[in-house]
DNA sequence: TATGAAATATTTCGTTC
DNA sequence: GAACGAAATATTTCATA
């Protein structure tokens, strides 16, 4: 599945403004409408285009404290770290959790409504997790770039 | 701008999947299209949905490459970090920035082709400037969890 | 001011060239 | 790719509550 230029011009387009109309997007990239819709679909078919979303603002959904949380796993290896992963990926207010290299295990990113949910979510994800050996927050006061994926 | 508990239906929707047909969101939020349709558009010009994006996969348009690096300033204080924000903000690669509290003063996370990427991108933006103090980098081996926004 | 049904306009899809 | 009609979908209008 390679993509030439005129994929690319459609995925940078449609992953700054996907609510664009098929004729818009066919002209912005030089194709016939129909050409350009046959494009899209094998885009989205091959999984490249994972599904298209809408953004909302947290500060308008009651979400406005933003942080980062970095931590550490008594135990390492997959098998230990399952339960967590499970409890992460049912957390709504976990937006992100990479496993990484270096002096930390995982990153963590969250949106909460306040800082009693913050405690509420440190006590469940890792104080009652015997294998996190420690973590550390980080609370944000300023987003200066929060892109919903990868740009390219 | 209240929002109630079709508003909150609506916007979850939309979240996980904004491909829908109005058709099938009114009903599933138990409205009839029309009316379903001015809500989303009320809350399109209210700014709860920002807009709406194509997800795309990292690894399938040549960004496999997955960190998180956080950083110290040398001299605190807004105005010795525009310069800095404003290369993050032009720099593809990278798709968050936040100002934190805590024993770092900023976090970042990064999509990036490969290791020749990264060691340009932490030069330019790291080592070329004279007010960062030190950077730590974090090379993601797992994602566990990346949603393109906040859930609430 | 919010709703739903119906009318209208637009977009998308399958087929053919 | 282009062109067309058929089907699906989106948007507007309007009467009603």
């Amino acid at each position: 599945m390679e993509l030439d230029q005129i994929d690319i011009r459609i995925l940078r387009q449609l992953q700054a403004d996907a609510d664009i109309a098929t004729n818009r997007l066919a002209d912005m990239v030089g194709l016939s409408p129909s050409a350009c819709l046959r494009r899209v679909t094998k885009l989205r078919r091959d999984g490249v285009i994972a599904r298209t979303v809408a953004i909302i603002d947290p500060a308008l959904v009651g979400r406005p404290l933003t942080a980062v949380i970095t931590l550490e796993f008594a135990l390492h290896g997959p098998s230990h770290r399952q339960e967590f992963i499970e409890k992460v990926r049912k957390l709504s207010a976990v937006r992100q959790c990479f496993m990484v290299t270096g002096e930390v295990s995982c990153v963590l990113t969250l949106h909460m409504r306040d800082m009693d949910e913050y405690l509420a979510l440190t006590d469940e994800l890792f104080n009652s997790d015997p294998n996190v050996e420690w973590f550390r927050t980080y609370i944000s006061v300023q987003t200066v770039k929060d892109d919903p994926g990868v740009a390219f």
